[in-house]
DNA sequence: CGATCACGG
DNA sequence: ACGCCGTGATCG
């Protein structure tokens, strides 16, 4: 401590310092200061580099030759572990201003290691907690405003470059500390894996996403034609109770029997200025007698409380008939007046989460999303801001232009997609051992049998006399191809740890239009069967790992990374939360390990000049490539994640097959 | 700022 | 109390 606060600084704040002053040891730490923290328009002001013999250079860069500078770097970091924390914000920087090579690097992230030794643990990961924690250091961030608020305007004095040399020294200092701890946990090859991967993030993220703007365009203009429209009808369709509401609520409102512009139920808006607020409409829905109740009796209008509504209940209410057509392909409900406020609520949402954010992650032809490798509570998984992107299936009903499709190759290009089918309940299969469940899922593939038909002959019998029936031949006839569609979530769920309540929610929508209800009871029965009966092994892994994680506190995936509990304080609530996350934890995060795997293997493999990553959505990749690679590219991608799927796998591993598929556009 | 609504896996 | 992991937007 005493070593990092005397620590000698040299400030380069001329270009001719450049000459003398150069880097020791082939591990640095490097630490920007930057004006703000968006890569693509914030500048760089102070580059602070740390090495092993506790001494620190700060680099002023407005102060030297840019050319100069970036050769300096170059000769500099070439070569060497570069330390850092949250390494991916500087790389990015370091890589749009000044060219570095990300290539010619290894890299150990601080934070990042933090977050494997921790996972699942409320911490902290910010340098200045785990210092705080780590070295008992309080490291004063207040300056920092100076750099974000004045940028290059900034007037450096020496408490500035101090300041910026600090944080180098401390990752190098907290670096040291997770060494040990990343052995005695056993997790180093869990964070070597995620050192690899950080360069192959980084380019990802810089590269972007090839988006058509144009499309979007079109998107865009009809979701706004067809949001105007269904308001429009919406109010039409309402208006006449509406109105009765709103002459309850006040007796002289003549001149609400003109086109109303604003309706207030209980003093809060309804429709101001011609834009619904569609979450007030319950009263007013009231007054046509649709009363929607969640499962404790209190209003609601979300899907499922509608869904179960509609299932019980007819209502004489006429929408006007231009609504008929709008709502032509969008069948949701068969009480109209509920369809065409579903559809209302669909377009309002779909505006308001991707009209504006993709506008604003768009820059010239291409999206900026951004890639978390790790999230602090995270078993593994990759978050990104483009993950959640609706498929057709869900946007072609309201009349709309696909989405997906603005995600499309550039000239001479070709995406190539791919992603692992059903990998969820194959690593359950691999992880516990079950012979049946890994059998059916092999004989899935093939095409011979289909693992949800026989979950339906199996453990639907109570609920259907044609469960028993449900043969592979009949998988796209009724009602086989619905009873499917009830057994996909069942496996699913049970994997997640469902109880029979929630189950037979599930089961009971699903099951709606064969008008086939599912009590709870008989729920419980379903998983009972599975879990005891259909996949024995598999039913006692899943107890037997939530048991685990409630006694040790932690679980661990394939290539061993672990996810923690907090065992202090945990009341039964909390238990048996803990056993269904730690029984889930080893699939979603072995899912993840062969993904990150496959990641840093086609990273390594494609040639970089003709073929790229794009996106990365959990057990999805899509690379964008030039059309005389794209074949050569999507067997690389195919043979990367199924070489990863058998380093995951012991027994799976070897019957996992990756088709991936060449397109111009992200739909396949 | 947490809860609730969508969307994805 | 009752399904895992995320994202964004809105509301009280």
């Amino acid at each position: 401590m005493e070593q990092i606060k005397n620590a000698k600084v040299t400030v380069v704040n001329a270009t001719t310092d450049l000459v003398t002053v150069s880097v020791e040891g082939d591990i640095v730490s490097v630490d920007l200061e930057t004006s703000g923290l968006d890569w693509q328009r914030n500048e760089v002001l102070l580059i602070s580099i740390a090495d092993s013999s506790q001494t620190s250079i700060v680099l002023d860069v407005s102060s030297v030759n840019p050319h100069e500078l970036r050769a300096w770097l170059h000769r500099n970091l070439f070569g060497r572990l570069i330390v850092g924390h949250n390494l991916s914000f500087d790389l990015k920087f370091l890589t749009r201003v000044y060219d570095f090579d990300l290539r010619s690097c290894a890299y150990y992230d601080t934070m990042l290691a933090e977050i494997v030794l921790f996972a699942g643990l409320d911490y902290g990961n910010s340098l200045k907690e785990i210092v705080a924690r780590r070295i008992g250091l309080e490291l004063d961030k207040t300056i920092r405003a100076d750099f974000t608020a004045f940028g290059r305007t900034l007037t450096m004095t020496d408490t500035h470059y101090r300041y910026a040399s600090l944080d180098a020294l401390t990752t190098l200092a907290v670096r040291e500390l997770q060494l040990v701890d990343l052995r005695t946990n056993e997790l180093e090859q869990i964070a070597e894996l995620e050192m690899r991967l950080l360069p192959v993030v980084v380019e990802m993220e810089l590269g972007g996403v090839p988006f058509d703007w144009q499309r979007f365009e079109t998107f865009v203009s009809v979701l706004h034609e067809k949001r105007t429209l269904a308001e429009r009808l919406m109010q039409e369709a309402l208006q006449p109770a509406a109105l009765r509401i709103a002459e309850h609520q006040s007796r002289h409102t003549p001149q609400l029997f003109v086109v109303p512009q604003t309706i207030n139920i209980n003093s809060k808006p309804v429709c101001k200025d011609g834009v619904w607020n569609y979450r007030q409409l319950w009263p007013v829905l009231q007054q046509y007698g649709i009363e929607i109740v969640d499962k404790d009796g209190n209003p609601s209008l979300s899907a499922k409380d509608m869904q179960r509504w509609d299932a019980a209940h007819t209502v004489d209410a006429a929408i006007p008939p231009e609504a008929e057509a709008l709502l032509q392909s969008y069948r949701q409900y068969r009480n109209p007046l509920l369809n065409l406020y579903a559809y209302t609520i669909a377009i309002h949402k779909l505006d308001d989460s991707f009209g504006k954010t993709l506008r604003e992650m768009y820059h010239n032809g291409r999206l900026y999303p951004w890639f978390k490798q790790l999230g602090a509570k995270s078993t593994g998984r990759f978050s990104s801001n483009l993950q959640q992107l609706p498929k057709d299936e869900k946007i072609k009903p309201l009349g709309l232009p696909s989405l997906r499709q603005c995600i499309a190759a550039e000239p001479d290009h070709s995406l190539v997609i791919a992603d692992f089918a059903g990998i969820e309940l194959v690593i359950l299969a691999d992880m516990s051992g079950d012979e049946v469940l890994g059998d059916l899922i092999v004989r899935s593939a093939r095409g011979e049998e289909d693992i949800h038909l026989y979950v339906v002959r199996q453990a639907f019998g109570d609920l259907h006399p044609e469960a028993k029936n449900a043969t592979l031949d009949k998988k796209k006839v009724a009602p086989y191809s619905l009873l499917r569609n009830a057994a996909k979530p069942t496996s699913y769920g049970i994997a997640y740890g469902i109880t029979g309540m929630a189950l037979s929610e599930t089961i009971s929508q699903q099951l709606a239009p064969l008008g086939v209800t599912c009590t709870p009871e008989q729920a419980q029965q379903i998983i009972d069967n599975w879990k005891q009966k259909a996949f024995r092994k598999a039913g006692a892994w899943l107890d037997k790992t939530a048991q685990q994680g409630q006694r040790l506190g932690y679980v661990r995936t394939a290539l061993g990374r672990k996810r923690m509990f907090d065992l202090r304080n945990a009341d039964r609530k909390a238990l048996s939360a803990i056993g269904r996350e730690a029984s889930n934890a080893p699939i979603q995060g072995t899912c993840a390990d062969m993904l990150k795997l496959a990641m840093v293997y086609v990273a390594k493999d494609l040639d970089p000049a003709r073929a790229r990553l794009i996106l990365t959505v959990h057990d999805e990749l899509v690379l964008h490539a030039t059309n005389d690679y794209a074949q050569e590219a999507s067997m690389i991608l195919k043979q990367s994640m199924e070489k990863a799927a058998r380093k995951c796998m012991p027994r799976m591993g070897q019957y996992v097959v990756v088709e991936p598929a060449i397109s111009s556009c992200y739909d396949k």
